[in-house]
DNA sequence: ACCCAAGACTGGAATAAATCAAGTTTAGGA
DNA sequence: TCCTAAACTTGATTTATTCCAGTCTTGGGT
């Protein structure tokens, strides 16, 4: 039950809090969320946490290492609960779906940059950009229609 | 001189401007600026140019392939005239800044995900975090200060 | 060389994500 | 049980970016 979440709490020396279990809660049920879809899980819960409350849980989640934020470029802050690999994500262009992705170097994949330009590197952060199956769909569907019907 | 740059914006089938100009002129002085430097340099050679010129530029050459929007995860949007190859970027976490580095694994880096989910990937993004060489070396003299005299 | 329409730019307002600040509540050790 | 630091609420603020209406300019056509 939310028990797990509590000790998960306790070990990283973090208050127990309802507005922390029920984020940890909306996370660990909906990885890759934002924080406003955040905000709107937990207050199905918790009708009365205030965004700041959501907002400063997120970063004391993230510091802690409980929670990790991922923020593909032009797309607002996500977050999601699976922190102890270094895995990385696909990332659909057209409707920002995200998808894990398992390193396929095993553990540390491009880590060794041809030229660092002397830079002390301590992580390999790989984004895949693509199109999702749903998307994909979509966008044949369209292409068809588009000789017959010009544009719509 | 100048003229190549406008060579590159014929090229491209895209009016000639002097803001145009300008801000590729800036681009390619000032690699990874983001948008208010931009603005800055632009104005240095004339004065008169909005911020929502330079925004637009700025979009219209990205559209077009002439420069390449970057924006490491919590930064803001970041540009860079260096379009042919798909390198990447070492950014440091204190101070911001970033640093081209080739690809390691020759052309189409690490494009083979384990497990792609059916997702249909175009791109791989590597983002390598770490400490530039400035910030590391202010890093390890704080930290010598620090024992003798606790924190500053 | 001149004209003019599409495209580019100006000025100013608006939006969205995130942060700041001051006061109140609460978790959890003494 | 009490008390204090940490957490939360409320509400304003900042920052990056976009929207919009009107004006100016580029460059193809005459």
């Amino acid at each position: 039950m939310t028990s797990d979440l509590e000790v998960r709490l306790r070990a990283a020396s973090l208050r127990v809090t309802r507005p922390r279990l029920a984020v940890l809660a909306a996370l660990r049920d909906h990885p890759h969320v934002d924080t406003d879809t955040v905000i709107a899980l937990v207050r199905a819960d918790l009708p009365a946490v205030s965004h700041q409350a959501v907002y400063d849980v997120l970063r004391a989640l993230t510091d802690a290492g409980l929670v990790r934020r991922i923020q593909p470029a032009g797309a607002t802050a996500r977050y999601e609960t699976r922190v102890a690999d270094n895995h990385h994500h696909v990332v659909c262009r057209s409707c920002g779906a995200i998808a894990d992705v398992d390193c396929a170097h095993g553990q540390a994949p491009c880590l060794t940059a041809s030229n660092d330009h002397g830079f002390v590197i301590d992580e390999a952060e790989v984004v895949y950009w693509g199109t999702c199956p749903d998307c994909a769909a979509l966008n044949k569907t369209s292409q068809a229609n588009e000789g017959s019907e010009g544009k719509a």
